[in-house]
DNA sequence: ACATTACATTCCGATATAGGAATATGTCAA
DNA sequence: TTGACATATTCCTATATCGGAATGTAATGT
């Protein structure tokens, strides 16, 4: 098998970097398709390939003006996902509170000094 | 050039519905390689690579005991999902409003009696 | 009718996937 | 050492992608 098709679901259409500025550049109000190939930069049958991907899953809703189409981002279809990602907002919370409790701690037993070559690898030093 | 890898970024990584699965389940302790194969009904060697993939892009951290390696959800790495998904919210809200207020409004306009069939297609009836 | 504008679709090629089967690696135990 | 256990990796195949180029289609203007 290979990967769920892009058009699956809202999380594999936004997988796709250019989506996502395409999304926030509709999201405001609605705009023609050269519009977005403009701002953006991209190729027109790109841009047009993003849109169908993005309809398919319900990102972005469609109307036709004479001989142009306004998309704009549907922005509650973004939701499931901020959904799902802030079901794990309790546990960043809490390893932020490890972070800082554990820093709190490294500053009460007394400063460090300096080593020569700060080294990434080493969180020892924060605060 | 082909779809980006799914180690480019956190947001390929959970285009995966397993993925996202096994993020869930890691997220509040951590647990063996052999637990989650145990409790998702997956084949080990799928964990496994699925695993390969999400502590690549840094959403699980692994510690090795034993001749176990326990692995929990890094749930700092998904905030930028969720902030992402965030900046959309302000747009839902816009959305949900101008719903509520049509449904105000008509219900203003005195009661409407029931089509046989609510035609989803008719947007004739706004106001 | 014809040219032009605004998009959409199709065909192509290179690449990356996910699952399954088999195998490799690493750790503990007797 | 040998073997059992826990996990990782490799090989395979079918499929789905993305970009680019070319082409198709529909609406407008003259």
């Amino acid at each position: 098998m290979a990967r769920a098709s892009t058009t699956s679901d809202a999380f594999n259409a936004v997988a796709e970097p250019r989506r996502r500025e395409i999304l926030s550049y509709l999201a405001g109000s609605e705009r023609p398709v050269g519009e977005i190939v403009a701002a953006l930069g991209l190729e027109q049958p790109s841009v047009s390939k993003h849109l169908r991907v993005l309809r398919d899953v319900g990102l972005v809703r469609m109307r036709c003006v004479g001989r142009q189409k306004l998309y704009q981002t549907n922005a509650a279809a973004i939701r499931p996902l901020h959904e799902w990602a802030g079901t794990f907002e309790r546990y960043w919370q809490h390893q932020l509170n490890r972070v800082k409790e554990r820093a709190e701690a490294m500053a009460r037993q007394g400063p460090v000094f300096n080593s020569p070559e700060p080294n990434p690898n080493l969180k020892s030093k924060e605060k």
